[in-house]
DNA sequence: CAAGAGATCATCT
DNA sequence: GATGATCTCTTGA
């Protein structure tokens, strides 16, 4: 079943960590996609200072201001986009990253995008599963609900999980050491331990 | 295996 | 003109 937008309006935190053991799925014309959320990172609002909304509303951060069940997509380090799922109140700027999945369907699709044959290697980061899914910005601002790309949920439990501090925001001050990133306990297809 | 550099561009100053 | 919510490859011990 496509979690629904009301899903979406809880608090970041929670969606981060109910967003593991759910599956993203993603129908394309090569074939479709489908991988199973293993970590994600929730970034909370303005005065997050890892969120690219606490430099204020801009263009690029427009879409998160936008209603919850929106992609937030964009290009980072002139190589990699990153996909972001838009959380809560119209007007309020937050949303989760979805950092890893563990290949479920398509698997010879993403191996031929990713061009390595490592399962393990293949959506093991928010770049790598970018890839293996052929997610870039035209599916910025996309709603999650319309079948393109969205998030399934098969009636698992949330599984057993493991919070740290965020990957790569060492910028963020205080910000910067917050449990705010989640991952399933024992996953070989995580981006890191 | 750890550490470091390079790739390369949209976005904001 | 600087920098970033990354990844891969190379180097060296």
């Amino acid at each position: 079943m496509k979690l629904p937008h009301t899903f979406y309006q809880q608090t970041t935190i929670d969606v981060a960590k109910q967003l593991l053991g759910k599956y993203l799925v993603r129908k394309h014309p090569e074939g479709n996609t489908v991988g199973r959320i293993v970590e994600t990172e929730a970034y909370v609002g303005p005065q997050d200072l890892a969120c690219h909304a606490s430099k204020g509303r801009t263009a690029r951060t427009e879409v998160m201001f936008g209603p919850a069940g929106r992609a937030y997509v964009y290009f980072i380090y002139g190589f990699y986009n990153m996909l972001n799922l838009v959380t809560e109140a119209k007007d309020y700027p937050a949303a989760v990253l979805i950092r890893a999945v563990e290949p479920v369907d398509g698997v010879e699709l993403m191996k031929e995008r990713r061009k390595n044959h490592a399962l393990r290697n293949l959506a093991s980061g928010p770049g790598k599963l970018c890839q293996a899914f052929a997610i870039d910005r035209s599916l910025n601002g996309a709603d999650l609900c319309d079948g393109i790309l969205f998030v399934d949920d098969r009636g698992e439990p949330t599984p057993r999980f493991r919070a740290t501090p965020r990957i790569g925001v060492d910028y963020a001050g205080k910000w910067k050491d917050k449990p705010y990133r989640f991952l399933i306990r024992g996953s070989e297809f995580v981006s890191r331990s």
